[in-house]
DNA sequence: GATATATACGACATTTTTAATCGTATATAT
DNA sequence: ATATATACGATTAAAAATGTCGTATATATC
């Protein structure tokens, strides 16, 4: 429990490869991932994804390929993880009111507390911090 | 992702549960799944491995039951997900080194940060704030 | 203009993890 | 003896994550 998915962190390994060469310069989908070992389709759907979020910009047509498109420092991890995944809850009553326990739970609140701590801690975490 | 199971859930609305009344009292498995209409052998699975780590105490035989054990102001909430969860790490190479991406791995160190806060952060909170 | 290479994306299949159930054994109050 | 409770390994079911396939579109190069 408590894991990051494989499509967070392909997406995290990207942003570190494309952090480290020049900002400008283009790269594949399939260039990081014969690099890192990660299937090339997998990878693409999420660099897309990232590119319809502004995270990246894509560039299609041979040589094209991703680079980075958004201040990593302005995106904070919680916002980068949402983009993503979606919403952020320990449990999916955080959110939805669609629980199992209709009246009777008795952790709702305190469930929530500890969210709101772990929403904060990555709130105050970059994008930047994790791929520089 | 970054979920809780419902196994914690489940261990989670039973401490609350027994918090809220006489601790030398005791209660059944039943008695907590009915009320909060949740699987019974489940919860039952839960609160026994809970007696074994010595959060609670069993008591066999009919008018038997669990009630509270441990100080649950000792007891970090880490401690409690890793007691009911195991290790507790957003990436299964925070620990075991047998990860897909043998050397090429860019994004390790970083993501051992990010997992070293979450970690300090349920270190800090203790059982008794949760189910108090 | 044909070709090769890249992104774009929905649909499907596989794998893994989580959740729930089953069956049986043991303890003990009445 | 009986009824009720814990104990626990084994199995099944459900859900979520992971990966693949097929097809369309854009565009640089020849
Ligand atoms: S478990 Fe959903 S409201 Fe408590
Ligand atoms: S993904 Fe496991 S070491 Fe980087």
């Amino acid at each position: 429990m408590l894991k990051i998915t494989r499509k967070v962190e392909y997406a995290l390994i990207a942003l570190r490869h494309m952090q480290s060469n020049p900002l400008d310069k283009l790269t594949s989908a399939k260039e990081i991932a014969t690099l890192y070992g990660i299937p090339q389709q997998l990878l693409a759907k999420t660099l897309q994804q990232m590119a319809r979020d502004g995270i990246i910009e894509a560039v299609q047509g041979p040589a094209g390929g991703y680079r980075i498109l958004a201040k990593l420092d302005r995106i904070s991890l919680k916002d980068f993880f949402e983009k993503l995944e979606g919403p952020l809850g320990m449990m999916d009553c955080y959110f939805d009111s669609d629980c199992i326990q209709i009246g009777a739970c008795n952790i709702r609140i305190p469930i929530q507390r500890i969210n709101d701590n772990m929403r904060n801690m990555f709130a105050q975490m970059t994008l930047q911090e994790v791929t520089q």
